[in-house]
DNA sequence: TGGGATAACATGGGATTTTATGGTAGTCAA
DNA sequence: TTGACTACCATAAAATCCCATGTTATCCCA
């Protein structure tokens, strides 16, 4: 599982350091790591390939015309499958660069079975709205399920 | 499967490099590559020979009278099965070129089990299509899937 | 509990390999 | 013999690998 939140450089060849608690568990996990662009966020999400796959297989089962089905292919083509060097470093894609708006430093930010890396800027911005919803309208009602 | 997305040069006889993931992808299942027209868009299909089968088998079990069946058999009809030099390039076929309106350019879109070759304005198009219908429809459901 | 030893981690830089792409020579068929 | 196609060579640019180093975290023993 991915938890908690850390910043790490980015250095001229767009190689950051994945955080070492990050790649223990793709390693775990016998992973690849695949990077691709939020779907929701300016940021960039990284998962394993097993999660990815299962988007792909996915597309067969919709109307191959449908809105979803084409989303889902623009997003499989902003994915990027990512090798770590002997450091446990990675090149992060210019398209995903841009996207998340990085230049020279990333915040990590761990949420369960993926996670996300941010702009320092847009993180703060992302932060800073959520404490705003929490102060205005409470925390959120969870319901916590038992295992299994 | 077939990942990311990636801009590479085409020459005046027609000779492109297919990104050099794509290729492993393809040696790695040893499996010939196989261009087509795409059935939804302007672009190139590319996929491996066993997906084209089952893309045959799909047709024959339509009415095999229907236009549908016709149309389809056309469009199958102008598949290709490429050879790569030694230096992991291709030859464009004519009818493919004119199809997907290429020229000096060709945008490389990985879709998991396929991938699409575009002109460059062609691939602008069908990429701002993709982002108005996220920021107005969201993303698509499947994605909030929980694992198995 | 303190503080030094050790290991793990993040990061910089340079050497090496891979990739993309332009070009040329050879082959076959019309 | 010409034109189209194929196979291969050459090169620049880009991606990758690996060594070196400083910094932080962890361990262990006094």
């Amino acid at each position: 599982m991915f938890l908690s939140t850390s910043h790490n450089k980015i250095d001229l060849k767009c190689r950051v350091s994945i955080p070492a608690s990050f790649r223990m568990n793709l390693e775990k996990l016998k992973e690849p790591l695949i990077l691709f662009k939020s779907l929701q966020f300016p940021c960039i999400e990284g998962t394993t390939l097993t999660r990815m796959q299962r988007y792909i297989n996915a597309i067969d089962e919709l109307d191959a015309l449908s809105d979803d089905a084409f989303l889902l292919r623009m997003m499989m083509a902003d994915s990027f499958e990512i090798k770590f060097d002997i450091n446990g470093r990675v090149v992060i894609p210019d398209i995903l660069m841009s996207f998340a708006s990085l230049t020279s430093k990333a915040v990590f930010m761990g949420i369960g079975e993926s996670f996300y890396i941010w702009s320092p800027s847009e993180y703060e911005n992302q932060y800073n709205k959520s404490q705003k919803i929490l102060n205005e309208k409470g925390p959120p009602k969870l319901i916590l399920k038992k295992n299994e």
